[in-house]
DNA sequence: ATGGCCATGTAAACTGTTACATGATTAA
DNA sequence: TTAATCATGTAACAGTTTACATGGCCAT
C-alpha cells in the first residue's frame, strides 16, 4: 500500500509503553502485534531513523558487554502527541479482505465443482489451527482480571479475533458436504 | 505487498469469463470484485502488457467509431492453465487484518478510557452501513436461484462478508456501554 | 568452539496509490 | 455544445518483502 504510514504509529505506541530497541520492536511483531500487523526489521530500522529526524523519538546508546551498542529508543513529547492525535482521529476506512482463498472462491462457478470441498476442508483446518493459537494466547496473556484491566484494548481485539475465527470455521462447515462413508 | 502478484490471477479469472478491455476490467473493481480487492487502471494496463508478453493473454483491436481503438483481451490456453493451477494450489496464508480501528484499540489501555465508547460507536455506524450495502448487493445480484447456481463462489463470499459484518457489529455492540438518559 | 539469539543496518524488487496526460464517443 | 463516460497510457512516490551483509553475546 503506497499510503499513510500506519507502521509509524504502531512503533510510537509500542515505545509509549516503554523504551525499546529496534530489535525489541521487531520481536513485538512476532508476538502480540503479529496477530494484526506484520513488519520486518528492514522496515523498522529506517523508520526509526526517520522518526528521530522528525523529532518524534530519540535514542540513547547502551553498552552490552564490551562492544555491542544497543539503541534504546523513547518517545519525545511531540511523538506522544502524534500518537494521541492518531488514536483520536476517526477511522472511516473499511478493511479490504485480501484473503486469497476468498479470491479463488470467486472463480468457482458451481456448487458441484470438485475443487470446492477440498478447498473448504483446507481452510477449516487452517482456521481451526489459528483459533487454537488465539485461544492459547488468551489463556496465557489474560489469565487473570488484572491483565485484562491493564491491557483492555488488547484483550478486546484478541476476543474479536477469536470470535472471527469461530464464525469463519462455522461458516465453512456449513457449506461442507459430509462425505459418505462406505 | 511486495510479493506474489495476485492481481494477475484476478485478471485471468475475469478474462476467463469473457474477453474484455482494460477499461472493462477496471470497472469490475468498482463493482463485484471491489468488495474484496482493489486495483486502479494504472496498475491494470501495465499488467495486461506483461501478461501478453508472458503469453497468458492476447488482444485484438476493435474499432469503435472512426478512431477509437479498443483492445479486447482474451486468455490463451497457457493463461487458462495458469489460472486453473492457481485455483488448485493450497491457500495456506492467513489474512492479516490491517484494520486501523483494531490497531488503535490495541493502544487503549483501560475500559474507562473516554475515547473507547466514541470509537465503538463510530465503528458500529461504519459496519452497519457496510452491512446494508452488502445485503442490498445480495438482493440485487442473487435475486433468484439461477443466479446463485451460476456464480456459486461469488454467492458464498458475499454470504461470508455479510455474516462477518453482522458479527462485527454484534461484537462492537456488546462492549458498548448504554448511555444513561437524563 | 559453536550454535542460537541479540543487534543493526542496506539493497533490490515488487505492489499499490495518486497524479499527470490525452483523446474519442455518446446522450442530453 | 457540453458533460459524462469510454478508453489507454506514463510518472512519481510510498509501503512491503526478500535477500544481502555484518558482527557480538551467551550458554552448552
Amino acid at each position: 500500500m503506497g499510503q499513510r504510514n500506519r507502521l509509524q504509529y504502531i512503533i510510537l505506541g509500542l515505545l509509549d509503553q516503554r523504551p525499546q530497541t529496534g530489535y525489541d520492536l521487531t520481536k513485538a511483531f512476532d508476538n502480540e502485534i503479529g496477530e494484526f500487523w506484520q513488519a520486518q526489521h528492514s522496515q523498522i530500522y529506517p523508520l526509526l531513523k526517520r522518526l528521530e529526524e522528525t523529532g518524534d523519538i530519540t535514542h540513547e546508546v547502551t553498552m552490552t558487554g564490551e562492544k555491542l551498542a544497543k539503541k534504546q529508543y523513547q518517545l519525545t513529547p511531540a511523538g506522544h502527541e502524534k500518537l494521541v492525535a492518531w488514536i483520536g482521529e476517526p477511522s472511516p476506512e473499511l478493511t479490504a479482505l485480501k484473503d486469497e482463498f476468498i479470491l479463488k472462491l470467486y472463480f468457482i462457478k458451481t456448487a458441484d465443482d470438485p475443487r470446492l470441498q477440498p478447498m473448504l476442508q483446507e481452510q477449516i483446518l487452517l482456521h481451526q489451527r489459528q483459533l487454537q493459537h488465539l485461544l492459547h494466547r488468551q489463556e496465557t496473556v489474560f489469565a487473570d482480571q488484572a491483565a485484562i484491566d491493564q491491557a483492555y484494548g488488547h484483550y478486546l481485539i484478541l476476543d474479536h479475533a477469536i470470535e472471527r475465527e469461530q464464525h469463519y470455521v462455522q461458516w465453512l462447515e456449513r457449506y461442507l458436504t459430509p462425505r459418505k462413508d462406505s
